[in-house]
DNA sequence: CTTGGTTACTAAATCGCTCTAGTTGCGGGA
DNA sequence: TCCCGCAACTAGAGCGATTTAGTAACCAAG
């Protein structure tokens, strides 16, 4: 048989299509009886409501979007936006709000579906991640007027709202944790240049390096990937000068850095000391032991989820909420720095 | 301005809604001047359609349902899964159809919303993956009559269509490459003995090492956890007959194990070998690099969307895909057995 | 006994699109 | 000249729900 509607149900009760909807949807309008009724029919038929057929008439899709511009090969290298992932599904699954993924080739595309899916009413709203430097994609969420939260900041997010952690806060930590060691030529694998917390960490690398008048500081580019960062590692290790620490932007590239390290012969944490910007499996279970900057990754994704929740539920506030700072988790890969011959000298 | 409908650009072309319908949508019914017009006049306006009420016309819902019964946290350890995920988005954006993802309790409550979804015509098709032993889920899509997938096989999965990869077959190359280095005893750290999975390779195991008449062959279940395989490995190592190759079930299981066998100076390759049954950046960072079972898990991933959208496509025709049985990609992990001191004696 | 207010309900419009049945106009064959 | 057939297009029903306006029944107060 076809899927029972409320007009099935309103024949076998006896009552009319409005009375159905009000039944089951308690609100006021019927009696208890014709309500038990409607509802014990309802069962018996084993009715579920149609939510095309609601999202015609306005109502919520139950589902909000989140569109990632990347190659999808990278989406399961990265134990960052994994986790991310799983903590955001958690939280909307909370109130059974579905995710609708999307992985497309570039902004543009991304941009697309956004004026799509709205249009569409496919979602109530988007999560946008991987904030970038005057990103275009602010405006265009803001002209749409849908709920938007942005994974990342501060500032720089127009009139959305927003979830971060202080990427600079987060890296002063680290380099004050290193040059406390004793640590004065810090090299930095970072992401892509394009990135705001790619940015923020370099500044706040900078920055602090120059008021510690340290004597070196580098941040160096990569598109995040484990070859990159062993390439980088490759690059600042062969140098005659080499640094004494190197700060990761990721877990994975830390852990190809201390592959490098080993296949190098440079000893860690004795000769170069290594951090991850990121925590994860891969950094316990590194050998030596991986220091890094430890979040919960699962529970700021889960925030993150809330706070979608809230803006969709009220559209007119707009919220802006400020994640604990990540804290270093010292493990094996790093310590003062060896005496270098060179330093002999100076 | 409201969002413009096909009524709009029907008033302002000054045709009817159908005319525009059918230009909208490239059949006959129109001429080529209309139609033109038409569409130039829906670019201008920037009309998008509304897929709430296409779908409630009975078209498609353009995305395909992925329900997992999990604990979300464990999503974002497997690179595995992630993998996977990144593929099935990749193969299902080729035609523009979104996943919707959705983590669940439990097997009831995924059921559940196979039903819900089905009715809401809010997917295709679902996508189901850890196929189990008697797993109730095909029954239930079965009767739902629902375009379906299953990642597992081969059999046991009903009427439905599937992808999958011989894990029997994984599992014996494995043991005779160990048992051609001269191996006799042999551990496997497991996953849940739940899976359809598990148990394939778990008696691949068995009825190989009993062929090979090797001395031990032993699978200890866990739950896919670096915690529980890591106490795996410790209880292996602590045995006073130790074996002198462990299989585990996944690479974040094999580098844990990797990690105890450091901490518990036990040296790998040399008193102990070391094989992943799956592959990722993981195995290959790792050091010593491990061994393992390589599979195109992102390639296998696009297959399952392919096949997903075939299926949709035309539910009438059953597709059962074999994808290339996994092929073992040897590191540094493995070596031939050291003599052992117990074994002078036999 | 009427009036006013409340409750319980019905009828029908509405959302945006698809699709079928019907209408119009035109060219060509008998 | 008339009618047929076809292409081009229109009108409107229908999809499954929500929601508004309206109605009937009933009770209480005057």
């Amino acid at each position: 048989m076809r899927r029972p509607t409320i007009t099935d149900i309103a024949e076998r009760v006896g009552v009319s299509k409005g009375a159905v909807s009000f039944a089951l949807n308690g609100r006021p309008g019927v009696g208890e009886a014709t309500r038990a009724r409607i509802l014990q029919v309802a069962k018996e038929m084993n009715w579920r409501p149609h939510s095309a057929a609601r999202a015609l008439g306005g109502a919520r899709a139950e589902a909000v979007g989140l569109v990632i511009a990347r190659p999808a090969s990278a989406l399961g290298v990265e134990p960052f936006f994994a986790q991310l992932l799983s903590g955001l599904q958690a939280g909307l699954s909370a109130q059974s709000v579905a995710l609708q993924l999307l992985i497309v080739e570039d902004a543009e595309a991304e941009m697309e579906i956004y004026r799509d899916w709205t249009s569409a009413h496919r979602v109530d709203g988007f999560v946008m991640v991987d904030l970038m430097v005057r990103d275009p994609r602010i405006a265009v969420l803001e002209e749409l007027g849908v709920p938007a939260v942005v994974l990342g900041g501060p500032g720089k997010h127009g009139t959305l709202s927003s979830v971060w952690a202080d990427d600079r806060e987060a890296m002063l930590s680290i380099v004050d944790y290193l040059a406390a060691l004793g640590h004065r030529r810090i090299a930095h694998v970072a992401g892509l240049p394009a990135f705001r917390h790619t940015q923020r960490r370099t500044r706040a690398l900078r920055d602090r390096a120059a008021r510690l008048a340290l004597e070196e500081a580098v941040s160096v580019h990569t598109d995040f990937s484990d070859s990159e960062g062993a390439a980088a590692t490759r690059a600042l290790l062969s140098r005659p000068h080499r640094p004494t620490a190197i700060v990761y932007d990721s877990d994975v590239m830390a852990l190809a850095g201390l592959g490098v390290a080993g296949e190098m012969g440079v000893k860690v944490p004795d000769e170069v000391s290594i951090v991850a910007f990121d925590d994860s499996v891969l950094t316990r279970i590194a050998h030596p032991a991986i220091t890094a900057l430890s979040r919960d990754t699962f529970a700021f994704g889960k925030r993150l989820a809330e706070v979608m929740l809230a803006v969709v539920a009220d559209p007119e506030q707009r919220r802006d909420v400020k994640t604990e700072t990540p804290r270093l988790t010292v493990r094996e890969s790093t310590a003062p720095p060896a005496a270098w011959p060179g330093d002999q000298n100076g």
